[in-house]
DNA sequence: ATAATAGTGTCTTTCAGACAGTATAGT
DNA sequence: ACTATACTGTCTGAAAGACACTATTAT
C-alpha cells in the first residue's frame, strides 16, 4: 500500500526521520516502601511500626546534598518497567518483588538540567528481603521514617483544596515538605508549596504514591506485599492502621480480612502476654 | 556549594550535555469518550445508549487506514498535560472539560518509526458540546461505539488470566481486537493477541481506559462529566450500566445516587408514557 | 497479681438486593 | 385499554461499627 508521496511502509520507514523534532529525557524514579519497626517501649509493650521509603542522598548538582527518590534515565533499548526493575535491583537488591506504575510527571521546569520526564514506580517489599546498595552518584542510601498531616481543607462548590505536611526522618536527618492539592471538576492540580532537603518535585511523587497505596490496601490485598511470610493479625492490622493513617477496631478488621489469610499452628513466644496466633497469606 | 568536580550548580548546568544519552520520543494518547445513543425502536420505547469512542483513519505510514487514537508528540516546552489539552482541543474543539492521566506505555517495539513513550489520558465530554475537526494527517475522525466481552476466564493460585475481546462499530466500519492480560502476584501484563484496523498497541490503552473508568465510576462522580446539566435518573443509570456492563436494579440505583442528584421542576414530555423528572448534578 | 495484648460474642446500624406494587402519559 | 416507563415501599440478608467480655503469658 502506498502513501500520498507513493511510498511503501518500508519506504517510509527507511526515510523517517527520528530526530525531527527536540525530544526530552525520560527518567524513571521509584518509591520503595517497607514497614520498620521501632524499639519497644518495654519488655510487655508491641513494637510500633512505620512507613519506611527509601531516599537518596544526591552527590552531584542539581539538589546536591538534598534526598531523592532513587532512579535514572530510561535506556534507548529498554522498556520503561524493565529500567524500574533494573533501578530497583541496582538501589536494594531485590528482584521479582511487587511494582506499580504510578504516575507520569511530565512539568517542563521540573529539571534544571534538561526538560525530563519522569515516569513514578511504587515497589512493596518486605524488608527482611532487603540489603541496600549505595550506588554510584549517591553518596547514601536510607530509610525514611514517614508520616503527614492534612493540615488544611477547604470545600466549596467547585474547589476542593487541601494542604498537606510531609514528614520524613532518619536518625538525625529530617526533611520534610508542604503540598497543596487542589481538586478542580476537570483536573486536579498538585503543587509543592515548600520542600526542605527533598529534592526536585519529589515531594509530590511522594503524597501521590501514600494516596495510592491507601486507596489499594482498601480494595486489594497489596498490603501482603509488605508482610513477612508469617504474622499475626495484630501486625497486619498495624501495617493497615499506619498507611490508613487512623485507628481500626479489632474486631471489624479481622472479620475483614478473615478470607485472606490461613491460620498456622505456630505462636507468637516472649511476648510479655498473651501469645499471639501465626497467620499466613492466603491467596486466591 | 561545591561538587567533587569542584563546579558550583551554576557552573554544572552550564557544561551539562543535555544529549549525552540517546532519547525516545514522547507522545500523548488521548481517550475520549462520550455518550451515544441509538434510535428509538418505537414511539415507546427509550432510545438505547452506548459508550463511544474517537478514533481517528491514519492517512500515513505506519497502520495506514487503520483506527487509531487522537494524539502527537509533545514538545520541548510544553508539559504533557498542556500536550493532551492541546490534543483534545486540535480533535474535538473543546476545552475545560474533564482529563484525566491513565498510564504510560513504554515498550521497546511498540512504534516502528523510532523509540516513542506514549502517555495516555482519558477525557469525558458530553457529545453536545462537541464538532469534530478532522486534523491534518488524518483523513477522518468518527465515534465508535464500544463493547466487549470477556470471553476466557482462568483463575490459579498465583495466576489470574483473562481474554477480552473488544469490537468498535462506526456504520459499516468494524474494528475488533483480542487482548489477553494475566495478572501476577507482582505485577499485571497486558498483551494484544490479535488486533483488526486498530493502529499500534491502542488496543490495550482502550482497554485500559475502560477499566479504569469502571473503577472510577463505582466510587467518584466521574459519570456526571458524561452528562447533559439536565438528565432523568434512568438516562443516569443507563450511563452506569453500559460503563459497567451488567444491569442496575433501578430503585437500588436510586438510592445509591440520591446525594449525587437536585431535582428540578421539569419532566420530559412526549415520551409515549409516564413523564420523567428532570434531575441536575449536585456538586459536593 | 498485674500489665498488656489476643481473641470472641453480640447488639445495632447501614446499605445493597430483590421484588411487588402504584402512577402516568401517548396512542 | 394498553404499553412502556417512572417511581416508591418494604422485606431480607450481609457487613461494618461499637463495645463488652474472656483468655493468656512474662514478669
Amino acid at each position: 500500500m502506498l502513501n500520498q508521496q507513493g511510498l511503501t511502509e518500508e519506504e517510509f520507514l527507511e526515510q523517517y526521520n527520528a530526530n525531527h523534532y527536540e525530544r526530552p529525557s525520560v527518567t524513571v524514579d521509584m518509591l520503595i516502601f517497607t514497614i520498620g519497626s521501632q524499639q519497644k517501649e518495654n519488655y510487655r509493650k508491641l513494637s510500633k511500626k512505620t512507613l519506611q521509603l527509601l531516599l537518596i542522598k544526591r552527590g552531584e548538582h542539581p539538589y546536591m546534598n538534598q534526598w531523592a527518590l532513587p532512579g535514572g534515565f530510561v535506556s534507548i533499548n529498554e522498556s520503561i518497567d524493565d529500567a524500574a526493575i533494573r533501578e530497583l535491583k541496582e538501589e536494594t537488591n531485590v528482584d521479582n518483588i511487587y511494582m506499580e506504575q504510578l504516575y507520569t510527571w511530565g512539568d517542563v521546569g521540573r529539571d534544571p538540567r534538561t526538560r525530563v520526564i519522569s515516569c513514578s514506580y511504587m515497589a512493596l517489599v518486605n524488608r527482611e528481603k532487603i540489603e541496600l546498595h549505595a550506588s554510584t552518584n549517591a553518596t547514601d542510601a536510607k530509610w525514611f521514617d514517614m508520616s503527614y498531616t492534612i493540615t488544611e481543607e477547604k470545600v466549596n462548590e467547585d474547589k476542593k483544596e487541601k494542604l498537606v505536611q510531609l514528614q520524613l526522618t532518619s536518625g538525625t536527618e529530617h526533611l520534610s515538605a508542604i503540598i497543596k492539592i487542589t481538586e478542580l471538576p476537570n483536573k486536579t492540580i498538585r503543587e509543592i508549596i515548600s520542600s526542605e532537603d527533598i529534592a526536585f518535585d519529589h515531594a509530590k511523587m511522594i503524597f501521590y504514591a501514600v494516596e495510592r497505596l491507601q486507596n489499594k490496601i482498601e480494595y486489594t490485598d497489596v498490603a501482603f506485599q509488605l508482610m513477612p511470610p508469617q504474622f499475626t493479625l495484630t501486625e497486619l492490622q498495624q501495617v493497615y492502621e499506619i498507611i490508613l493513617n487512623k485507628q481500626l477496631l479489632s474486631a471489624a478488621f479481622r472479620r475483614k480480612i478473615a478470607h485472606l489469610v490461613t491460620e498456622t499452628n505456630e505462636y507468637t513466644k516472649n511476648a510479655g502476654h498473651r501469645p499471639s496466633q501465626l497467620f499466613r497469606f492466603n491467596k486466591q
